[in-house]
DNA sequence: GCTACTTTTCTTACATGTACAAAAACGCTC
DNA sequence: GAGCGTTTTTGTACATGTAAGAAAAGTAGC
C-alpha cells in the first residue's frame, strides 16, 4: 500500500526525512514540459533533475499518469481566469464551456488526462457550477442539467483529442494514412455526398467549428421536444 | 523508408519470400485480442504465436499503432451491419450514428484507435455518408453537413473515450481518485448547484445519455437559428 | 555457377514505466 | 546506546515498443 501523503498533510515525525517533495516534483515537471515538451518528460529525467533516483518519485506520485493529472490541475488553476458571466443563462452556458475549452486546447500534452478522467480539477468546478447552473435555470431539472454537462464535456474533449491527436499524427509522420487512403479512392456510387465533398475534405475537417457545434449542443439541450 | 505492401498486391517476383502475411499478422493479432483482451497483445507474443520474431511484423504493420487500426476496420467491417434506413432524414443521421457508437462501444479496446485517428473505416464510410446526406437533406449546405458530422463524431468519440477510460480505471485500482477527493469535499457557497447534485452524482454520470445527447445535438445542428 | 540487387527476417540494443526488495535515516522506548 | 517501527530512498530487474544494421533467401543478368 502506497502512501500518497496530501499535499499539504501535517509533517510526520517519524521515519526517514524526504529529500525530496511533492511540489518539487510538480515544479521540476512543469518546467520540463516547458521547456522541451511533454514527450521529454521522463521520470528518469525528472528524476536526474531533482537529484534524485525514478523510484523516489513514486513516493511523492503515485505514477506518471497521475503527475500528469496534476500538471493540468495545475495548469488550469494558474490559466483559467473567470470571466464576467452573461445574464442569460444560456449565454452563461456557452460562455463556461469555451472557456475551458480554450484553455484545454492550447496545451495538447493534456491529451493522455483528459481520456484519463473527467475534468474534475479543482479550479475547473466553477466552471462546471456555471453550466450546470445555466442548464437549471433554462428550465431543465437537476439530473437532466448534469446530463447535458456531461454531453458538453464529451463533446469538449472528444474535440480536442481527436484534433489534438490528428495533428501530431501529421506533424510526425508525413506519410498519408491508411485511413487517408481508404478516403481517397471512394466509390460515387456508394457515397455520392462523400465524394462530392472529397476534394474539400481536408481543409472543411481542419477548421476550427468546436463553437458552433458547442451552440447546437445546448440550443438542442434546452428544446422542449 | 519502408515498404508497406498494399493487402492485394502482386506478388514481388524479386527478393526474399515472405514467410508471414499481413493476414496472418491480423488474424492471429484478433485471436489474442479475442481470447486475452487487448492489452496481451504484444509485438513480442504475437510474433511467437505466428512463429517469427518481433522485428519481422514490421514489415508487415509499420507500427502497433497501426496494428491497432486494421484490427478495428477489420472488427467494424464484420460487425457494422447496415440497418434498413428510415425515410426521415433527421432520423437517418441519428439512426447512422447510433449505430456506429453502438458497434464501437461494445469493444473498449479500441480507445487508442478512436483518439489517433478520425473514424475512415472503409467499412464506416457508408453510414458517414448517411450522416452527411441526411444533414444536407434537411437543408444544410454540405460544407455545414461536413461539419455537423464532425461535431457527431466527436461528441460520439469523446463519450466512448472517457466512459471507457474511466470504467477501465475504476476497476484497475479501486481507491478513490484525487479527482474523485476534489469533487467530494467541495464547498457548498461557492458550487451549489454541485453540491445539490454532490450525492447523486456517481450514479448520474454512470447512466447512458448518449442518445438523448446525440439527439440533442442533431436537433441543434438542424435548428435554424 | 557467379555476381548484383531486392525483399524479408533476425540479432542486438536502447529508452521507458515501474515492480520488488534491500538499505538508509529518522524518532521512540528501554 | 540498542533495538524497533516507520518512512523514504536506492539498486536491480523486467516487459514493452521499436531503431539500426547484419544476415538470409530469393531473382535477374551474365
Amino acid at each position: 500500500m502506497r502512501a500518497m501523503p496530501q499535499p499539504s498533510a501535517p509533517r510526520r515525525t517519524t521515519g526517514r526525512p524526504p529529500r525530496i517533495s511533492r511540489e518539487q516534483v510538480l515544479d521540476t515537471a512543469r518546467r520540463i514540459v516547458d521547456e522541451d515538451g511533454v514527450d521529454r518528460l521522463t521520470m528518469r529525467r525528472l528524476a536526474t533533475e531533482i537529484g534524485s533516483t525514478p523510484m523516489a518519485l513514486y513516493h511523492h506520485v503515485s505514477n506518471k499518469e497521475e503527475l500528469l493529472v496534476l500538471l493540468l490541475d495545475d495548469y488550469a488553476a494558474r490559466t483559467l481566469r473567470r470571466p464576467r458571466m452573461p445574464d442569460r443563462p444560456r449565454e452563461r452556458v456557452v460562455l463556461a464551456a469555451a472557456t475551458i475549452h480554450e484553455v484545454l486546447a492550447a496545451c495538447p500534452w493534456i491529451v493522455p488526462v483528459l481520456t484519463a478522467d473527467d475534468l474534475m480539477a479543482a479550479s475547473a468546478l466553477w466552471f462546471v457550477e456555471q453550466i450546470v447552473d445555466g442548464l437549471v435555470e433554462c428550465g431543465l431539472t437537476p439530473e437532466r442539467a448534469v446530463h447535458g454537462y456531461r454531453a458538453i464535456w464529451y463533446y469538449t474533449a472528444g474535440e480536442i483529442v481527436v484534433r489534438t491527436t490528428a495533428a501530431r499524427r501529421r506533424a510526425d509522420d508525413d506519410r498519408p494514412t491508411y485511413r487517408e487512403r481508404v478516403f481517397a479512392d471512394l466509390d460515387p456510387s456508394e457515397t455520392p455526398r462523400l465524394a462530392q465533398v472529397a476534394d474539400h475534405w481536408a481543409p472543411l475537417t481542419a477548421e476550427d467549428t468546436y463553437m458552433e457545434g458547442l451552440r447546437a449542443l445546448v440550443d438542442g439541450l434546452l428544446a422542449t421536444r
